[in-house]
DNA sequence: TTGCGTGCAAAGGTTTTGCATGGCA
DNA sequence: TGCCATGCAAAACCTTTGCACGCAA
């Protein structure tokens, strides 16, 4: 039902392969030398979005969203987001007290806090 | 330096009495029965979002940005939003643990969360 | 009168879609 | 062979911008 192609192989290969960055669909496309057309990137994209292997940010309104390899190795529960509002960058920290939040929303406020595609908006510590 | 217009006035009109919505440009455009241009609406949201009288949502990526108006008289730092990624409704709670929160960010992680802006994702009970 | 604000339409950027073709099974 | 996947270009969508005109001060 799902064919294997080179284009799917060479999508998640480069995802793997720069799973600390946060990739722009585009920046796949380029990374792939245009071996790849943009159409297949972000139709693949979405399945891999679907299948929970990706996860997909939204990093600034009107701007393009921003994917990642979730490694399947390393949980990345306790991995949360900070964007800085003044200077765009973005902040992975690690906190129990974000895991606890979750822990509360859940059982407080009947809602299941996705930790991994919240991004928490602010101003970081050299901004301020 | 600024001058008065009837347009910002019925944008302003609109926004205050519709505060407990979150209202995209085109629905502004449309409640005042295409009187004001829709490049006039962002133009002046823009404007209303600097001085702090509106806040702007990125709802989802790709899709359009809310605005909602912000009371003066009735301070809204404890009433956080969750987006239930299923169905799309936004959830409206006030919660202390969300404040306590922030105040641990900031002391921890020296990142200022705007807890305005920061939009929760995931489940809600009813989708669960 | 001065110059900011507006409306319209065009441009801009990102993502989606239609359709013919390519290639896996 | 059957049918999913791809590529290209066009379309769709939201937002911004240029420019001439209108209107507040």
């Amino acid at each position: 039902m799902a064919y294997k192609t080179k284009q799917k192989e060479l999508i998640l290969e480069f995802l793997k392969s720069h799973s600390e960055n946060h990739l722009k669909a585009e920046d796949i496309v380029i990374g792939l030398q245009n071996h790849v057309g943009i159409a297949t990137v972000y139709r693949n994209l979405d399945k891999l979005v679907l299948d929970g292997v990706v996860r997909k940010y939204i990093a600034e309104e009107g701007k393009s969203a921003c994917y990642q390899y979730m490694s399947t190795s390393v949980p990345c529960k306790e991995h949360y987001h900070l964007k800085c509002d003044i200077c765009g960058e973005l902040f992975h920290i690690e906190c129990d007290y974000l895991s606890e939040l979750i822990h509360h929303v859940k059982k407080e406020h009947s809602f299941e806090i996705n930790g991994l595609k919240t991004i928490y908006y602010g101003k970081c510590g050299r901004c301020k």
